[in-house]
DNA sequence: CCTAAAATAGAACGATCGTGCTATTTTGCA
DNA sequence: TGCAAAATAGCACGATCGTTCTATTTTAGG
C-alpha cells in the first residue's frame, strides 16, 4: 500500500525534471519509464492515462511551489516582510535552478492554453490562486501602512508576475543571469514608487 | 519557379496558425500537410527536414512581427511617439488575436529553451534584437528629453517585456481581456514615473 | 513461512511520427 | 503546342506513440 505511493512519488519527481526540459506535453510514457527504471506498462498502471499523468505532474509542481515558496513566506508577519519573502523566494528558486529546464508550470501555461481539459483547468485554477495570493499580500502591505493606501494592487500583482516571467525568459532562453537581478531591481523600484507617505 | 515560393508561403501561413495552437514543436508534417491540402511528401519536399520547417516557421513569425508592428512604429518620429506606437501595436496585435492560439514566438521560447539547435539560436537572436530595439527606443525618448536622462533603459525594457508576457498569459490562459488593459496601465505608470523634469 | 493481493514486466495492437524512394502530375519555356 | 523540369503524390520503412492484455514478480498480513 505504501509502496505504490512511494513509487508514484519517485515517478513524479523524475517527471518534473523531465517536463521542465521537454514540457509537460512532451512527456512520454516510454521516456519517463526509462528515466524511472520502470517498464512502460508498469509506469502506466500508476496513472491509467497520459492525461492523468500530465495532471498529476502539474498538481505536483503546484504543490511544490506552495510548500517551498509560499508557505515559508506566510510564516513571516503580514506586510512588506511577507511580500518580499514571497517574491525573493520565487526568484531564488529560479536562480538556483530548482528545475533543470525552467519552471514546468510557466511552460505548461503556454502548452495548454489551447488544449481544453483537466490539465488546463488545473493550470488556470493554480494561476488564479497564485495571482490572488500575490494581490492579497500586496493589500496586506497597504493595510499595514507600508504601501500607499490607494495603490492598485491588481496592477502591481500583474507587474510583479511580469517581472518573474521576464526573468525566467532571460535566464532560460538568453542564458542571462541578469534577469533575476533586473527583476529584483524592478521589484524594489515598484515598491519604492508606491511607498506610503 | 514562382509556384514553389507561393506554395511555401501558403504552407507557412497555415503553419503559423497551427503552431500558435499546438506549438512549433507540436507541428506535425502530417497535420500540416492536411491543413495545407498537400500530401506529406509533397509538403516535406519544401523543407527537407522537420527542423528546417520549424526554423522557417520561426523566421516567418519574426518577420511578420517586424513588418506588422516594428516597422510602422519606426515610421513615427523618435521619442515617446515611436515608443508608444511600438508598445501599443504589440498589445493591439495580441488583443485582436493576430494568431488564434497566442504568439508562436513566446510559446516557442519555452519549447526550445532546452533544445539546442538552429531553432533555438534563431529565437535567441530574435529576442536579443527585440530587446535591443525596445531599449534603443527608450534611449531615444531619453535623448529627446521626454524621459528622465538618468533612467535605466535596460530595466525599463525588461519591465515592458514583462508587461507583454503578463498580458499574453492573462489573455491566453485565463481568458481575461483585462490583461491588455493592465499592461497599458502599467506602461502609462512606468512612463509617468520616469518623466523628464 | 505461506499465500492472497498488489505491483511490475513483457508482448502486442493500431496509429502516427519523420523520412526516403519512385511514380505521376503540373508547370513554364522553346 | 510539346517537352524538359519542377512540383507533388503514393507508398513503404523503422521507430515510437498511448494503451490493453496476460504473465510474472514482489509485497504485506495471517
Amino acid at each position: 500500500m505504501t509502496k505504490k505511493a512511494a513509487t508514484r512519488e519517485a515517478i513524479l519527481q523524475q517527471a518534473l525534471a523531465l517536463a521542465s526540459q521537454v514540457g509537460v506535453s512532451g512527456l512520454t510514457i516510454g521516456s519517463l519509464a526509462a528515466a524511472s527504471g520502470l517498464s512502460k506498462s508498469g509506469l502506466f498502471a500508476h496513472f491509467g492515462s497520459k492525461e492523468a499523468l500530465q495532471l498529476a505532474v502539474v498538481l505536483a509542481a503546484q504543490q511544490q511551489f506552495v510548500v517551498e515558496t509560499v508557505q515559508p513566506a506566510l510564516a513571516l508577519p503580514r506586510g512588506m516582510a511577507r511580500l518580499t519573502a514571497l517574491f525573493d523566494g520565487w526568484l531564488a528558486r529560479m536562480e538556483q535552478g530548482r528545475y533543470p529546464g525552467g519552471c514546468p508550470l510557466l511552460a505548461a501555461a503556454y502548452e495548454f492554453d489551447d488544449q481544453p481539459g483537466a490539465v488546463r483547468e488545473a493550470l488556470v485554477a493554480g494561476q488564479r490562486w497564485q495571482r490572488d495570493t500575490l494581490q492579497r499580500l500586496l493589500q496586506q502591505a497597504c493595510d499595514a501602512g507600508e504601501l500607499a493606501a490607494d495603490c492598485d494592487v491588481a496592477l502591481l500583482a500583474f507587474m510583479l508576475f511580469g517581472l518573474v516571467q521576464s526573468a525566467h525568459h532571460d535566464q532560460q532562453l538568453l542564458d542571462s543571469a541578469d534577469g533575476v537581478a533586473l527583476a529584483r531591481r524592478g521589484f524594489a523600484r515598484l515598491m519604492a514608487m508606491h511607498q506610503a507617505g
